[in-house]
DNA sequence: CGCTAATTGAAAAATTTTTTCAGTTGCAGA
DNA sequence: TCTGCAACTGAAAAAATTTTTCAATTAGCG
């Protein structure tokens, strides 16, 4: 991050640790960690780290989320009562990943829909 | 549609028709193609639509876009330039995806990020 | 330690989405 | 085919979300 000419603030190092602790949570989520942090500050925060891809921003359904981009994505969201879970196991198959067209595949997102154990 | 006691208003039939011929658009997308159709109304719409699972939300990075949930959805998505393309082969190893929890999958959506020929 | 560009926060502006409500309309039943 | 009414629509207003502005502050290089 400082390689980019950017500086550590106490207020990112606190977005980043909040983001660290939890998957997908909304702006709400990080600001209520983040007593600290001015609003403004969050969005543009969210804004950097999103652009040096950092920070995903995804949306499963019930506006903005963000999280760590480090990881896989797989999501399971229940579509009745919007639950949403994660999982490890990665189902791609990497042979069959789109290729000859030219595109780099740098990572990946998975969302997977359907009905939760308790909405059966 | 019907079937839930939903009319199949003009206005409905319009959204639906322009979602129908391209996929992930925005809401100004669906409303420049449909003027004749209140912007309250391409909303509660969209709303009632994505309710029904008829269509999906989705966030790529750049605000909320609409597209129909009848498909799988495979997007690639360049870090670089955001152009947004599609494939179809599905690189999901069904024996893969989480089982045994209770999870009963319905449909999924894989996003694929990258950098595009253009941009390599 | 001092300098300077990067960063921050508060207020205001812009944008996006939802609510309200009175008028309109699809469609099930007569 | 006609009728009644719940479902639906649009315009305006309200609410929520995101961005811009700008003066004051600060991280970190030298």
């Amino acid at each position: 991050m400082r390689g980019g000419g950017y500086k550590a603030t106490p207020q990112r190092m606190s977005v980043l640790r909040t983001l660290a602790k939890e998957q997908h949570q909304t702006l709400e989520d990080i600001r209520t960690q983040c007593p600290e942090v001015g609003l403004v500050t969050v969005y543009r925060t969210l804004d950097l780290l999103v652009g040096l891809g950092i920070v995903r921003r995804l949306d499963l359904g019930d506006g903005a989320r963000y999280e760590l981009a480090e990881d896989h994505h797989h999501h399971m969201i229940c579509e009745q009562c919007g639950e949403i879970s994660e999982f490890e196991q990665c189902p791609l198959d990497p042979g069959r990943l789109p290729a000859g067209d030219g595109f780099e595949v740098r990572s990946h997102s998975l969302e997977v829909y359907g009905r939760c154990a308790a909405c059966g």
